[in-house]
RNA sequence: GCGCGAUUAGCUCAGUGGUAGAGCGCUUGCUUCACACGCAAGAAGUCGCAGGUUCGAACCCUGCAUCGCGCACCA
């Protein structure tokens, strides 16, 4: 047996552990194994991205369900992957190619560029795969997959035209979010409203009926004027009803606008009068559709304004032009006065600028299945952890809108639709027969892969096309992956549509797309999803939207076809502070380097111990520091084991006498399975963590190891090796509870100590979860032991406290007297000897101490430190401290039971229980006061 | 405005109606033969505020305050 080093050394033991995993093939998956299944699919990190402590929280908690599970006997998936992570992956190549060469996409062109993000990809992909190897995850390699592999590309892509044919996909003219640094337009999800201090510039509107009598109009936006094309009050505004009907003179860009009165405008806000924009803004656009006004977009879409009837601000950018139209304004004296004003304004949420909403035609998924999702979690076919997220998501789910899919981004699926932009008209023999439209069903379910612009979507917006004349030509679209299909078209001159789709409409297949129809049988649905608040909309909420929608299970009943069957929220990591982690503010600590410092199980399982489900975990390196130091503790107190001998792996209790100690630490073994048990059922890792640290760490090594000292070094070979046997059976559960939090270590000690009970070979990771440990004692005999023991730390308590306050040292021998009655108490005598540090404690069952001696009243008996020098003087004064104390107890305890209310109506064992304690109270009472009485 | 969460020791947080807890930090003693990443002892809390229910409330109910998050609005 080799010897275990002084200290634990997590560099070496961990990184040799899991390439023997990896050899030995242990996180493999087999469909065709008969054991039941249990899977989990990662959330897959973007692949360029680095490992952050979010997932190293997120991949924790999946790994300790993926090898509990395998100990429990299932065969287990945890299937990995990475994203290409469409709009992140694109900006962060964007702006390595500026920094590095000043040049932007559009220099390189789209097959230049993208063969750049490929070398990107090459060269920064795949190193979170290796960080999460080095956290320990046992996902299966040989598994790992993309959303940009060939076969998942081309199911996305069918998963497009199949819902187009649904007439579910659709393309439409709307208000979209624009972000002008991406270029691209966003879904709802990825705009963040951020409260923003500006200012609230008032503007003279003057009225052309009426020269000399100005509108004023309160704005943030004075650079969007010259898109104005009304100026709006409420119809019932007494200051303004006058004016409706009437005209106003737009200060710039001057045009005269119509005073149109919409009951949309709140009079309080400001001075009551709305400047109408509809290409800015969207209440402006729903206000622009209402009255038939014109629409005017003065932006490029990279926020520049676009304005030639504004040569002074044509070509700025929107924010020096904000300023600069109000210097105009100013100029004309058209500008009354600037209020400091904060606003939401939503940004967007990689490239974090204010994003524009506008006019836009794009794809647009009108989701199905919303019913079924949200009575599906309702009535907990799938569960949320916790609970409480139920109801954000029904809130969503409630309020769905229209899902905006196509990007103007050049990474990502190609949306698999080609285009023919006519003249005027679609005459039918100019395209291909197979494509011809059904114009009698167009927009409805069932229609054929092909639409009209316009003609798909709702009848509002095509009286507005009518008024907004944007494109009085009509575009034919075809959606296809037929290949034959697309050379069809593409002879008839379509080309395909140059947008991509957005990177959640991938992602929302992973949890069975990732699975080849062998895995599916076996796997899907997969039975927990392990993910962070933040995406349950993005990703949780549309996933099952797709697996009903798709139905990828083995039948067509629901729970078949559900991605998960349960979601486990994690919480977010914050600062010390309170913060969220972010690059800019530089508070995201590497989990590298904390590996490096503390050790992957160091990490994992102090992070685990702060983990409260559902709460927002507020990082701390300390916590991390006491993972590592659990660790530690475990390693020696697995090498005190090793000093005494080979470890008995399946040792037989019964054949053992066991001390009163040893019984009390089975019986408290046996308490905390059951909890830990409850625990893991319910994603309760903090309690799971903490449940063993304190079992291993306050039981185990601070009572029964002590404890146990006395056997270990005493002569009665019979009665240690009973003691080592116990330490062998609660080292082996305690690893193999470990193991899930902890792998690398409990794997490293279970091989040393030779714990496996069939083959030493044998791999912690398929050991089996400890069952209840029969120790062949019944039920009064383990009773009684316990009520020994406690009463034993009774007494070893109440010594080392009188050692204290008579300021023993405890590296000095002392002396005690143990007054008791008790038979059985002189067996224990050397175990408390040692415990006290003593070189004598006698029991002297009518002893009457000289004066000065201080006592302690415990409830096995009275216990005496004798010292060379009694101080009467301070012992008098520490037993009024402690007669006052018990008093105090006495009278709380005897008031209640002196209440009838109480006595009647509480619970019996409660009643029951402060009688108890009322009468330990009075007896320590009694004898604190005769030895008062020897003092004084 | 609507919804969700939080408020307990100096700090981070457990605690689902019956004696207020842990870790860190602090004070004190100990390099005692597994571990100083350790051992032992200790100090420290009107459980956010105000009502209510109850024999009894940190816990249940109502209201309020403060902080955080989400949705909607935002001229």
């Amino acid at each position: 047996m080799p010897e275990l080093s002084k200290t634990y050394d997590p560099g070496t033991v961990e990184p040799k552990w899991y390439q023997r995993w990896l050899s030995a093939e242990s996180f493999r998956a087999d469909p065709a194994s008969p054991k039941p299944a249990f899977s989990i699919v990662i959330p897959p990190p973007n692949v360029t991205g680095i490992l952050t402590l979010g997932h190293v929280l997120n991949n924790t908690i999946q790994d300790i369900l993926a090898r509990r599970a395998r100990m429990q006997g299932f065969e287990v998936l945890w299937l990995p992957g990475t994203d290409h992570a469409g709009v992140g992956t694109q900006t962060a190549v964007e702006k390595h190619l500026r920094r590095t060469e000043k040049k932007t996409r559009h220099d390189l062109g789209r097959e230049e560029f993208l063969r750049r993000v490929l070398d990107w990809q090459d060269k920064h992909g795949g190193i979170i795969i290796e960080q999460l190897k080095r956290l320990g995850c046992s996902c299966d390699w040989s598994r790992q997959r993309y959303t940009f592999d060939d076969d998942y590309v081309r199911a996305v892509q069918e998963v497009f035209v199949d819902l187009y044919g649904k007439g579910l996909i659709y393309r439409g003219r709307r208000m979209i979010n624009w972000d002008p640094a991406a270029q691209t337009a966003l879904s709802d999800e990825e705009v963040i409203a951020k409260p923003q201090k500006g200012s609230l510039y008032y503007v003279r509107y003057e009225i052309v009926e009426e020269p000399g009598r100005y509108l004023e109009v309160a704005t943030t936006r004075p650079e969007t004027i010259m898109a104005d094309t009304a100026v709006a009050v409420h119809p019932n505004d007494k200051r303004y009803v006058d004016l409706i009907g009437k005209h106003a003179w737009r200060p710039l860009a001057r045009e005269k606008l119509p005073i149109i009165g919409d009951a949309v405008i709140d009079p309080e806000f400001g001075t009551g009068v709305l400047k109408v924009t509809p290409a800015h803004d969207k209440t402006d656009f729903d206000i622009g559709l209402r009255h038939k006004l014109p629409i005017i977009d003065v932006l490029h879409p990279d926020g520049k304004i676009n304005c030639s009837a504004a040569p002074e601000l044509d070509g700025l950018d929107r924010f020096e032009a904000r300023k600069k139209a109000a210097e105009l304004l100013q100029e004309k004296g058209l500008l009354s006065k600037t209020e400091p004003h904060e606003n939401n304004v939503g940004f967007s949420e990689r490239s974090e600028v204010p994003i524009e909403p506008r006019l836009s035609e794009q794809w647009f998924l009108r989701y199905p299945q919303t019913k079924d999702a949200l009575a599906l979690v309702r009535d907990h076919l799938i569960r949320f952890f916790p609970e409480h997220w139920e109801k954000v998501y029904a809130q969503w789910i409630e309020n769905i809108q229209d899902w905006c899919i196509s990007r103007q981004i050049w990474w990502g699926h190609r949306i698999p639709v080609w285009i023919h932009r006519t003249g005027s008209m679609v005459h039918p023999e100019a395209l291909p027969s197979m494509f011809l439209p059904d114009l009698s069903s167009v927009g409805e379910k069932g229609g054929r892969q092909i639409s009209l612009s316009g003609q798909s979507d709702a009848v509002t917006f095509l009286r507005y096309e009518e008024l907004y004349r944007h494109d009085s030509s009509l575009t034919v679209y075809a959606a296809t992956t037929n290949a034959a299909e697309i050379r069809e078209l593409e002879r008839y001159g379509f080309v395909q549509d140059p947008d991509t789709l957005d990177t959640w409409f991938s992602a929302w297949l992973w949890a069975y797309e990732t699975m080849d129809a062998e895995t599916r049988r076996k796997f899907y649905p997969t039975s927990v999803l392990v993910t962070a608040p933040d995406i349950i909309f993005f990703w949780v909420a549309r996933m099952i939207i797709a697996g009903l929608e798709f139905r990828p299970g083995k039948s067509d009943r629901d729970e078949d076809n559900i991605p998960f069957r349960d979601v486990y929220f994690t919480g977010l990591i914050r600062d010390r502070a309170g913060r969220k982690m972010s690059k800019s503010l530089g508070n995201s600590p590497d989990p590298l380097e904390l590996i490096a410092k503390y050790g992957a199980d160091g990490l994992r399982f102090g992070l685990m111990r702060i983990a409260l489900s559902g709460q927002d975990i507020r990082f701390d390196e300390k916590q991390i520091e006491e993972g590592r130091n659990f660790a530690t503790k475990l390693w020696n107190a697995a090498r005190f084991r090793q000093m005494h001998g080979p470890s008995e792996p399946a040792p037989r209790l019964e054949e053992h006498a066991l001390s009163i100690y040893a019984i009390e630490i089975l019986s408290r073994l046996n308490e905390v399975l059951p909890d830990l048990e409850l625990s893991h059922r319910e994603y309760r890792f903090n309690e799971v963590a903490q449940k063993l640290y304190d079992f291993f760490w306050n039981d185990y090594c601070d009572r029964f190891v002590e404890a146990a000292k006395t056997e270990i070094f005493g002569e009665d070979t019979a009665a240690k090796n009973a003691v080592l046997a116990v330490m062998d059976v609660v080292l082996s559960a305690v690893l193999r509870l470990l193991h899930p939090l902890m792998p690398h270590i409990t794997e490293e000690l279970w091989s040393v100590l030779a714990l496996d009970p069939v083959s030493a070979d044998n791999s912690i990771q398929f050991a089996q979860i400890p069952a209840e440990v029969s120790h062949a004692r019944a039920p009064e005999e383990r009773n009684e032991a316990r009520r020994r023991v406690a009463e034993v730390y009774g007494v070893v308590q109440a010594g080392r406290n009188l050692r204290a306050e008579s300021r023993l040292p405890s590296n000095q021998k002392a002396k005690f007297v143990l007054r008791t009655s008790a038979v059985w108490a002189s067996a224990e005598m050397p175990t408390i000897r040692r415990l006290l540090n003593a070189d004598d404690v006698s029991i002297v069952p009518q002893y009457q101490s000289p004066p000065g001696v201080p006592v302690a009243v415990t409830a096995l008996g009275e216990l005496y430190l004798l010292l060379a020098t009694g101080d009467a003087e301070g012992e008098r004064a520490r037993l009024d401290r402690e007669i006052a104390k018990i008093e105090a107890e006495l009278q709380t305890v005897g008031a209640k039971l002196a209440n009838p209310s109480f006595t009647e109506r509480a619970p019996a064992a409660v009643v029951e229980e402060h009688r108890r304690r009322q009468a330990t109270f009075t007896d320590q009472l009694a004898q604190l006061k005769t030895a008062r009485a020897a003092v004084a």
